[in-house]
DNA sequence: TATAAAGCTTCCAGTCAGGGGAGACTCAAG
DNA sequence: CTTGAGTCTCCCCTGACTGGAAGCTTTATA
């Protein structure tokens, strides 16, 4: 089998199983490939995309870090401190410490707004007829609470 | 002053009008029409579109609604059973209720996601060391949480 | 060895919910 | 009359991909 050969380090393998071992689509590779953010080793002879076991190893980096909700700009910035061994881990702090702010913000947000909801729902009687506080609380003239 | 005596219902304003009246961008007003979710009352001689104080209405129900994190499609759902008077309440207590269970869904894939990157700064020194947890963190190959 | 299937390539279009701006028109005020 | 604000349509842009079409290359099977 080619795979498991490909499996083994140093082995230039095509987009299919960089993608398989990274666990993210073809496409999303190609798209990163696309914007330079993870660039294929180089090409073959007939124009294939090859990638080796480290190129993968960045694939999955970035996938991780999309996981955990960074942005492309983000993960582009967060791979160059990856790819530089001389980097400060401060510079990883700050980024890291800038997404947690960002994740605190929108979930207390969310939260907020997951408790009027839920305050709507818990006083509507979800029967047949149309008095229904969720549509009053939705049509209500004043809301902004932010 | 054409604003106030626009304010009153019956009397149709121009786009300007209404959008503010909403509190929502003109833009966004536009585009409501363009798909059909809000559409004004009909159109000026000179081609404006005309709203009234019902649809100003409609169009603060959207914003609300979109405030609680529904998308177009939910928004026109409710839509419709704000105008049909005759709705069931259940089907608008389902729909929030849905969307109260993606609300929750997301809160703690997020919280999880929260977490995990706060340890990892957590044990990061943040110095000039190139040293970094999270760095390593995030490289892990056996994240798959999911 | 022939051929079919799978995988790869590029390019184009679409997603969601609008935002930005061009160029032309209309309207209200001075 | 002119000026400025408001409005119109039209088209392109965003983020982060996803899907599809048409055309190669490689792989597997008969």
């Amino acid at each position: 089998m080619r795979a498991s050969r490909a499996r083994l380090k140093g082995w230039a393998m095509k987009i299919g199983e960089a993608a398989k071992q990274a666990k993210i689509p073809v496409k999303t590779v190609r798209y990163y490939a696309d914007i330079d953010l993870v660039t294929p080793n180089g090409r073959s002879e007939s124009g294939y995309r090859e990638y080796d076991g480290k190129a993968v190893s960045k694939l999955q980096f970035v996938a991780r870090s999309r996981a955990f909700g960074f942005g492309i700009p983000a993960c582009r910035e967060l791979l160059s401190l990856y790819e530089d061994r001389s980097r400060a881990s401060a510079d990883v702090k700050r980024i890291a410490k800038e997404r947690i702010a960002e994740l605190d913000a929108r979930l207390s947000e969310m939260q907020l707004l997951r408790d009027e909801l839920s305050h709507l729902v818990e006083n509507c009687a979800g029967n047949a007829r149309p008095d229904c506080p969720i549509i009053d609380g939705l049509a209500l003239q004043e809301p902004e609470r932010g």
